[in-house]
RNA sequence: GCCCGGGUGGUGAAACGGUAGACACAGGGGACUUAAAAUCCCCAGCCGGUCGCCGGCAUGCGGGUUCGAGUCCCGCCCCGGGUACCA
């Protein structure tokens, strides 16, 4: 009898957390439109994969950071907007229809079911009415609309380009897809072959993504990861006769200064010239060489990267500057795809040309001084030397000189060039957008009619590669081929579009999910862009934001949106560790499963842990008893309300001491501002200071447990709602008002002051909070320790910071 | 190599230039209990002493600025992440 009684009362999260998630989903607590009359709050989590082995612990991090936050800034007034969905087509789910025969629709619709039961039982405030699934037809019907515009502006054509070819996998990769010569899933081998494939024009808006970083709050290390993968470098294009020939090999370079030592030239094994300009005599190395290089991988490039290979092509050409003839080389050290695909290489400048001199017995001259480029390359600035016109200059006034002395001769011009290339933009997939169009027989390329959107992937026998390089969907002959209704006949478009092209607007159609019409209503898009805090992991530091950027900024160009940029702010979570400090995964067996933290300690323990663990930015490791002790901290805090005997609520109206509320004011105070600060590890040790406060105490005045419920509500949301249930109240406290402080009820009547006597800590001393300087400074030279010291020298200045600490520069002691 | 983060007790971590280690975990002691669990209370950086007190040493290492430095500046070391022949 006692004992059913002592534990029906007690706080079990098994029984409170699915009876308030169902109250939240029954009464829609969470659903937000449009209002005018509040300020609005946009907060995005960055949407999961949802892979088949479900939630581990380093998900649910940043969804219950800004989840905390969305309660609070529901409670301060806000209209929030916080949605939920899944970045749902990828490979994983293709490679398993592949071996299962399983559609990976099917596959994928499971593993979305298993992530959602997984995050609502953490009970998060999302609207789920908002849900998006980048899968679904309704959805990817506007991820190809937004490629047709793309088109339409001319920022998406075909190329001939050498891409990543995995035989294994019979698919192209993206250069982010291949790690080490190595496909990215599965490990196997990539080599370059060219092939047909859809470009984006990202390189168009180069200089806007770079720019508009400036206005953007986040942290310092992304942007700059933004401006390297940018690489905006400010050169010049200097044009060299070949000698003998009718041709010439425009360069580009950062250091114009440096042309009076340039001894020779190189090419890319694959630029334009090299069949024209290579002598009889050279031809057969030449071939050889090139030949080689193309069949290179990535990754055995890098390999070579210690050793400089190149072969002569037999062609001298000539620099403008002094009429000297150099060699012209090819080296794979030199890329393609960089610049003009040509340099001038000056060996007494740079580390590369330097190496590369070496090697083959080509002169190093120096034209900067200030080091010995006989040793090494001497990279610094310096002053001009055997340079003629620029000779005494400096490196910035020797480049501004030449610049304009190249443009008057027109030999060359001032130049800009980008690290940054167009978008690879297609995929050999089955699992993915179909791009909305069909090539006709006489090579134009017809786009779907919008009305006709969405191009819905159709069913396949197999979801096996073609093994052409070509996706699945090439070998279903009946969809792939067209006839119109004029008679033209054409094929369908097979490649399909890559992950990134999903994940690059899903934000923006959160806005108006359920839209039929268009992508999302222009107004609600005013009403609610751009987004306030996105919060996700580092490892989308560039690809992901980049993209995102950039279709942003298209769609602004469009007048689909009303922001530059999308994501004002940006935070990114740490990683979450497992218990051996190692990163959490399969194969060491160290990973942690929210169900089984949720079916042992409760929902809101989990999200309490996961933000007491440390700062949300750090790297972390998980630790099982670490959720003990914030479980403890809930039961306690349970205690001050719930009789465990009884079951009554101990609450009263009986109205509260000075102290009790001084403790509460100061804990509302630095809840408030850790919050906003997002510290979110700091703000729940100023509860776990409360509780303990509270705990030997007897009194329970309302108005001191009803701001704690309601500090405590966007944390452990459960235990918050049933607290606030059990004092009477019929109604969510997810609207209630966010309790304020009295900054004059924080303040104490005395405060501790240290002594020092030359900045060492002598003694304490409790004093009046008004106390003034000159007693504050007598009592702490009364204190016998301090007196001590003092007698020891001569008193040469004393120090007095009000409130903190007195401190006596004594000479002498 | 370059670019970002980080180095504080046994552990996770706190700390407007002002009493280093809040809050927790693990640990120790006590109360309650026949006992254990749970709960509640107390102790706790390291070293030393005349041990209810006092001193010394302590925030990766070495300097500097300052009355005072975990915090600011300079030079190193180590760890984690990103990136790489980008001319």
């Amino acid at each position: 009898m006692t004992r059913e009684q002592s534990t029906v009362s007690k706080y079990e999260p098994a029984v409170v957390e699915p009876k308030w998630q169902q109250y939240w989903e029954e009464n829609k607590t969470f659903k937000v439109l449009e209002d005018t009359s509040k300020p609005k709050f946009y907060c995005l989590d960055m949407f999961p994969y949802p892979s088949g082995a479900g939630l581990h612990v380093g998900h649910p991090e940043g969804y219950t950071a800004t989840d905390i936050l969305c309660r609070y800034k529901r409670m301060a007034g806000f209209n929030v907007l916080h949605p939920m969905g899944w970045d749902a087509f990828g490979l994983p789910a293709e490679q398993y229809a592949i071996q299962h025969g399983t559609h990976p629709s099917k596959t994928t619709q499971a593993n979305i079911n298993n992530f959602r039961r997984q995050i609502k039982a953490l009970g998060f405030s999302y609207d789920w009415d908002r849900e998006v699934d980048t899968t679904d037809p309704a959805y990817y019907k506007w991820t190809q609309w937004i490629f047709l515009q793309l088109y339409k502006k001319g920022l998406a054509y075909i190329a001939e380009v050498p891409v990543n070819w995995c035989p294994e996998l019979g698919t192209v990769l993206a250069n982010e897809e291949v790690i080490d010569g190595k496909s990215e899933r599965g490990g196997f081998p990539v080599i370059r072959k060219p092939m047909k494939q859809w470009m984006l024009r990202i390189t168009a808006y180069g200089d806007r993504l770079l720019e508009d970083l400036e206005g953007l709050d986040w942290p310092e290390g992304i942007k700059e990861m933004q401006r390297n993968w940018i690489g905006r470098s400010l050169g010049a294009e200097v044009d060299f006769r070949v000698d003998g020939h009718d041709a010439t090999i425009t360069v580009f370079t950062t250091r114009p200064d440096t042309l009076f030592g340039a001894t020779y030239m190189v090419l890319a094994p694959e630029h334009a010239l090299v069949e024209r300009i290579t002598t009889s005599a050279q031809l057969e190395q030449v071939a050889a060489y090139r030949e080689s290089a193309a069949r290179k991988s990535d990754f055995e490039r890098t390999e070579m990267a210690k050793d400089k290979t190149g072969v002569f092509t037999g062609a001298y050409a000539v620099n403008p500057v002094n009429g000297e003839k150099i060699p012209v080389y090819i080296a794979d050290y030199v890329l393609g795809g960089y610049g003009t695909g040509a340099i001038m290489a000056v060996p007494g400048h740079d580390v590369r040309d330097w190496a590369f001199a070496r090697k083959f017995g080509l002169p190093i001259v120096e034209v900067i001084s200030g080091g010995d480029v006989s040793r090494e390359p001497h990279t610094g600035d310096g002053e001009l030397v055997n340079s003629g016109l620029l000779n005494g200059l400096r490196v910035q006034a020797a480049k501004e000189r030449i610049v304009a002395w190249l443009e008057e001769r027109h030999a060359g011009k001032g130049a800009v060039n980008y690290r940054l290339r167009d978008w690879l933009f297609s995929r050999q997939r089955y699992w993915g957008e179909p791009f909305p169009l069909i090539h006709l027989e006489n090579g134009e390329i017809l786009l779907a009619d919008e009305k006709d959107l969405p191009v819905r992937l159709p069913e396949v026998e197999t979801y096996k590669p073609s093994g052409t390089g070509e996706s699945p969907l090439a070998t279903i002959t009946d969809w792939v081929n067209v006839t119109l209704p004029d008679g033209r006949k054409g094929r369908r478009e097979t490649n399909t579009m890559p992950q990134w092209a999903g994940s690059c607007w899903y934000y923006l159609r959160y806005i108006d999910a359920r839209n039929d019409e268009a992508p999302w209503s222009k107004e609600k898009e005013r009403y609610w862009m751009p987004v306030d805090l996105y919060v996700g992991g580092a490892e989308h530091a560039v690809l992901h934001l980049l993209y995102a950027r950039f279709w942003h900024k298209v769609l602004y160009d469009l007048g689909w949106v009303s922001t530059k940029e999308p994501f004002q702010r940006l935070v990114n979570q740490g990683l979450i560790l497992g218990e051996d400090g190692q990163k959490m995964s399969k194969s060491v067996g160290n990973v942690v499963n929210p169900d089984d933290v949720i079916a042992k300690y409760g929902a809101d323990a989990m999200r309490l842990f996961e933000m007491f663990m440390g700062p949300l930015e750090a790297t972390k490791p998980w630790s099982t008893s670490g959720v003990d002790g914030v479980r403890r901290f809930l039961d306690r805090a349970w205690r001050l309300y719930v009789n465990e005997e009884t079951d009554a609520c101990l609450v009263t109206d009986d109205p509260p001491s000075n102290e009790t509320l001084r403790a509460l004011h100061k804990c509302i105070r630095k809840v408030t501002e850790d919050l906003e600060g997002m510290r979110f590890n700091t703000a729940i040790s100023a509860m776990m200071e409360l509780v303990n406060f509270m705990t030997p105490r007897t009194e329970r005045p309302r108005v001191v447990m009803e701001a704690f419920a309601r500090l405590l509500a966007p944390f452990a949301p459960h235990a918050g709602e049933e607290l606030w249930a059990r004092m009477g109240h019929g109604q969510t406290l997810a609207y209630e008002p966010w309790p304020t402080w009295d900054a004059a009820l924080v303040q104490a009547d005395t405060v501790t002051y240290a002594v020092q006597v030359n900045g060492k800590l002598r003694g304490q001393v409790e004093l009046p909070v008004d106390v003034t300087q000159e007693a504050a400074v007598a009592a702490a030279r009364d204190l016998q320790n301090v007196a001590r010291f003092l007698a020891e020298g001569e008193l040469k200045k004393t120090v007095f910071v009000k409130g903190r600490m007195v401190n006596f520069v004594v000479a002498g002691a």
